[in-house]
RNA sequence: UGGGGAGUCGUCCAGUGGCAGGACGGCAGACUCUGGAUCUGCUUACAGGGGUUCGAAUCCUCUCUCCCCAGCCA
């Protein structure tokens, strides 16, 4: 669809894989690994990630596992296993057989820490995490050496088994790599690879007491699935010596790790602390709240795997750091939503029209076009008759320069139906406001055409009051006022910058009668206003859409200068 | 002040010794029964200084700026 002329990049990663297979660097071979702590739901940072390691491997002949990194028990669930593995499945990979958990290593990770300990490189540490901290050193000054550094291999050895046993309170007792107290790289300095959580694991139960730390389990669960290319963001450069470490001493096979720049995008936020912070102090609805960047989220929002993996291949990958414009996603899911969607007509805010020269008792129906962009879409009946509602933006009392639509004694065109023409209105005595319009139409206009060739400047979308359908409308904007809210001044709190129009709820907006039967995920385009789909609040014929995205509208940024004067 | 990484249009990404290019955005116009879509044009960038070279975004060198690292998180 949207990526039919588009003309993919390259990027460096895809770059140093040609060249590695060119050079027959692991026999040829790609295979990648998607690698997620299952304690929060997928982003659109995390598409990125997936879809280049999908990608890639596709493209490639290769293959991509799903690997779970769970190896913190205190913060992982399967209701994220279980929405990552969907999400990833929404966006269009998969995994075939290989869905992997860092948890199904647990035993063979523990016979390397076994077998680390037997060469001297690990001890048995009785540091406080407070010691262990002190101990550390600074960013600019060399760290101590543990006192427990120079246990023998046999009291290592001893004590890591009672570790496992449970014999010591969580926090008592760690195991640490021996490397270097005073490398400048602080994961040298004899990090942590085992400590005692006594947590139950959302998969091996209450199997195990210790815990394998992030760096070891990570480095050598790829290496145990002959993984040749490990990517994985910028922050994990400065491990990346440390895996090197690990797997050297062991002696096993020796994955090639890339790293590349996360995603950030504008006006957006995509740090999993945060984003459980927007949920759990309710500040959204949950994870799939339209709002949300989540993957879930644009789900719900109506944005099509399409436009996300366009999107995830347009950024490009690079290793600085940027701040991606949220106008780029729009534009993918514009381009393509533009191709697919059924047009149909909708009045969020309805202004009543009564057609004075309109008999009364007639009901005419109109053909529409499903799709202009489709005309294999078809057409379809609209019922027009002589009570009708147009959006109350379409009426201005005293029009403005550049405002084409209608005003008093202007004439414009209701799509696919008539001219009409203002010829009076009625305010409401109180606020002033203007309620109902009265126009003639000519009846030689129907259908939209005038056979003496004259030419309105506006077509208005409208419904025909009789047989309109009441619906709810969910109007959404950015979540965040800030341009980058990751970007804060010391002490500052990133809600203040949360948007207090970012949903905007609209009781009784009309909408046409086809759509009398249309379910959860379906999608229009509500000419003129947008892209819609109906959410799952949808029940017993009350109808629910969100606003996916809006059309991009000329006359609003006209509006907007023009206000700005 | 230690270690690691990065600086190219407003934004994102190419270009790796030979005319700085694409996409998004913005602006202007054409067309249009959606102020949509489509089409056309325009706009603007190599962090800075020195050097090598016939020629430097690219190589060397010095400087500046930004990001990451002091979890028994990942």
């Amino acid at each position: 669809m949207a990526e039919n002329e588009y003309k993919p990049q390259t990027n460096f990663i895809r770059e140093i894989i040609k060249e590695d297979i060119k050079n027959s660097k692991y026999g040829g071979r790609v295979h990648t690994r998607f690698p997620p702590e299952p304690n929060g739901y997928l982003h659109i940072g995390h598409a990125k990630s997936i879809c280049l390691n999908f990608g890639l491997a596709s493209e490639f002949g290769g293959l991509c596992n799903l690997r779970f990194d769970d190896t913190n028990p205190t913060k992982e669930e399967v209701e994220y296993v279980e929405s990552i593995k969907n999400d990833v499945r929404w966006l269009g990979f998969d995994w075939g057989d290989r869905l992997f958990y860092a948890s199904d290593y647990f035993d063979q990770l523990y016979q390397y820490a076994v077998q680390l300990i037997k060469f001297g490189n690990a001890y048995v540490c009785d540091l406080s995490p407070q010691e262990i901290r002190d101990y550390r050193g600074t960013l600019t000054e060399p760290g101590k050496e543990s006192p427990y550094r120079k246990r023998s291999v046999g009291e290592n050895l001893d004590l890591f088994e009672r570790m496992r046993a449970g014999e010591f309170e969580e926090g008592f007792r760690t195991l640490r790599a021996k490397i270097d107290m005073k490398a400048g790289n602080l994961n040298m300095r004899d990090p942590v690879i085992y400590r005692i959580l006594k947590a139950t694991h959302h998969r091996t139960g209450d199997k195990w007491c210790i815990y394998p730390m992030y760096d070891f389990a990570h480095c050598i669960s790829d290496s145990i699935e002959r993984i040749t290319h490990s990517i994985c963001t910028m922050e994990f450069e400065d491990h990346r010596p440390l895996y090197d470490w690990f797997l050297d001493q062991l002696g096993i096979y020796h994955p090639q790790q890339i790293e590349f720049a996360r995603l950030n995008l504008s006006y957006t936020l995509l740090s999993k602390r945060k984003l459980i912070e927007l949920v759990e102090r309710g500040y959204v609805r949950g994870w799939d709240d339209p709002r949300m960047p989540t993957l879930s989220g644009l789900r719900r929002r109506g944005y099509t795997t399409e436009s996300i993996r366009d999107f995830c291949e347009r950024i490009g990958v690079a290793k600085r750091e940027s701040l991606v414009d949220i106008a780029l996603l729009e534009h993918c899911l514009r381009e393509d939503l533009n191709k697919r969607s059924p047009r149909v007509m909708a009045v969020l805010r309805p202004l009543k029209v009564v057609i004075v020269n309109y008999p009364d008792d007639l009901l005419e129906e109109m053909e529409a076009i499903n799709n202009p962009e489709d005309p294999g879409m078809g057409t379809r009946k609209v019922p027009f008759s002589r009570v009708i509602y147009i959006e109350k933006d379409d009426f201005r009392e005293e029009p403005p320069k550049k405002f084409y639509r209608l005003a008093p004694g202007r004439e414009i065109r209701l799509r696919y139906a008539y001219f009409i023409k203002c010829v009076d209105f009625i305010k409401d005595e109180k606020t002033g406001e203007v309620i109902e319009l009265h126009c003639t139409y000519d009846a030689a206009t129907k259908g939209g055409d005038a056979p003496d060739k004259r030419k309105v400047k506006a077509t208005l979308h409208w419904i025909s009051a009789a047989h309109a359908l009441e619906a709810e409308i969910r109007l959404y904007e950015h979540l965040f006022t800030k341009e980058n809210p990751g970007d804060l001044e010391e002490g500052q709190d990133f809600k203040v910058y949360i948007n207090p129009n970012s949903l905007i709820t609209l009781k009784s907006c009309y909408i046409e009668p086809t759509l009398r039967n249309t379910e959860p995920g379906d999608f229009y385009q509500f000419e003129r206003l947008g892209y819609f789909c109906v959410d799952p609040d949808t029940i017993n014929g009350k109808l629910v859409f969100n606003r996916t995205v809006t059309l991009k509208d000329t006359w609003a940024k006209i509006e907007k200068m023009q206000k700005g004067k």
